[in-house]
RNA sequence: GGCGGGUUGCCCGAGUGGUCAAUGGGAGCGGACUGUAAAUCCGUCGGCACAGCCUACGAAGGUUCGAACCCUUCACCCGCCA
């Protein structure tokens, strides 16, 4: 029996020196003492973590950042422990906002707790060694506190004056004040630091530089209480070369990891999209490529751009990761199919099957609706965006420029007698199916 | 509790009785150019049964032929005073 020759995907090159392999990754912002940390992370297994709070009902491109440096964690040999956010989901972060977070119902955090979880362990290995991943949630240890448990034992270690000298909370006065309930926020975090160390050791906390202020609040606490010392380390805020925040969409909207939520092909596209001179650095941020081959991939995309080497990489990579390596091949071939330029009626009907079931799709029965509806219906757009496209001279049917509001598909149009590839602008491609 | 300021479309932000679906900027979307990239230029940017109609300027009432704009009450935010 023949091995499988398509190559494993993702790809997880060794690392020697995990703060080295960070460093070069661009995700070091700051350390406490990195000597010291270099130091325990040589000397033995470390038992790091990062949080996650539930902000939305799945995990998005963004997070990946912190998920897979605990992965990295991991491989090196330490110990990583995902943290869900239940309690300090119920307050919310106050840190980059301007205004007061929208509460949610318990209800709807417990909701999103369980999927959020979900996600959480696709990325470690929760196996019974040492260096055995651990999912935790700090409503555990919140819940059952008392109000005035927390204020004595925790609030106390608190000075105010320091409170208000950070960064996320001084913003906040500027633009209008905070509640306390917010600023508890960060004596929320600290308790979960220490936490963690009482339960499992845990001596250090990883997160978006944003979080510095948070981080090394927990270790303070973790100083006072348990006259321990931890260490605190931030990967530097990531943006792409126009500013944008990691993880959003062309469409301003997140990339979630959840299928239903983003598709695996939606994924991959977004990926194929990221800008040349984004394309390197998110390979270092989000995948175990190594080194030489990350550099090769720069030299390939300045050599060659329309290739889009790095980009392609990328999107193979991550949707490996996010969905599984089979998802790829899948993924691939829709792409290829609707983005092939070639006539579409030379395409087979297999690949057309899949393309449906990756990119957005559209099933009809009876009548066909007119191109417009069907454009609004199947990309979730208003009547008048659709109108619109068509009158701006962006809407194709089969590749070909719709110029008629009103036309409305010709039996001959489908192809193999039951598709139609509907497209708006240059890559948001719908499959319409008729029964 | 008192006084003052504020609440406009995805975001910022003009407008202060008709010419306002509401100036401008950003984001987004489409086109041209390309490589499903960036930059640039052009167009577009509430909804719909689309040469028209409907809904909108924190909420509810009122004045008026006519209100985002004037009045009243309420909610929320900010500042100062208690």
């Amino acid at each position: 029996m023949a091995r499988v020759t398509a190559p494993a995907l993702p790809t997880i090159a060794p690392v020697e020196d995990i703060l080295a392999d960070l460093e070069w990754r661009g995700l070091l912002a700051q350390t406490t003492d990195r000597d010291a940390l270099a130091r325990d992370l040589a000397a033995g297994v470390v038992t790091v973590y990062a949080g996650f709070d539930p902000t939305a009902d799945s995990l998005h491109v963004g997070s990946l950042v912190p998920l897979l440096a605990l992965r990295r964690f991991q491989l090196a040999g330490h110990r990583p422990i995902p943290l869900a956010g239940g309690a300090t989901g119920f307050i919310g972060d106050p840190t980059g906002r301007t205004t007061d977070r929208v509460m949610m119902t318990p209800e709807e955090i417990a909701a999103r707790i369980v999927l959020i979880k979900a996600q959480l362990e696709r990325f470690l290995s929760f196996d019974d060694g040492p260096t055995g991943a651990i999912l935790a949630d700090n409503l555990e240890w919140t819940a059952p506190m008392s109000a005035l448990d927390f204020l004595r034992d925790v609030g106390r270690h608190f000075p105010v004056n320091q409170m208000l000298a950070r960064e996320s909370v001084s913003a906040r006065l500027e633009s209008g004040g905070l509640s306390f309930t917010e600023m508890s926020y960060q004596l929320l975090q600290s308790l979960d630091f220490v936490e963690l160390y009482r339960r499992y050791g845990c001596t250090a906390q990883i997160g978006g530089n944003d979080q510095w202020g948070n981080i090394t609040a927990g270790l303070d606490l973790l100083r006072r209480t348990e006259r321990a010392s931890g260490h605190a380390l931030t990967f530097p805020l990531v943006t792409d070369s126009a500013g944008q925040k990691l993880g959003k969409s062309t469409g301003g909207g997140n990339v979630w990891l959840d299928p239903s939520m983003t598709s695996p092909y939606a994924l991959w596209q977004f990926c194929l999209n990221v800008d040349d001179q984004d394309a390197g650095t998110y390979l270092r941020l989000l995948t175990f490529v190594g080194r030489e081959e990350v550099a090769a991939l720069d030299t390939e995309t300045a050599a060659r751009p329309f290739a889009r080497a790095a980009q392609r990489r990328l999107a193979d990579e991550l949707v490996a990761l996010v969905h599984g390596a089979d998802e790829v091949a899948r993924v691939q071939a829709a792409s290829a199919a609707l983005f092939g330029g070639g006539a579409l009626d030379a395409l087979d009907e297999d690949t057309l099957r899949a393309a449906l079931a990756e990119a957005p799709s559209l099933r009809v029965e009876g009548e066909c609706p007119a191109v417009v509806d069907l454009l609004a219906e199947g990309l979730g757009l208003s009547k008048s965006d659709a109108r619109r496209a068509v009158k701006e001279g962006g809407a194709y049917l089969n590749n070909a420029k719709v110029v008629d509001e009103s036309a409305v598909p010709a039996d001959s149009d489908w192809l193999h007698g039951r598709f139609l590839v509907l497209r708006k602008g240059k890559r948001n491609v719908l499959v319409v199916e008729r029964s």
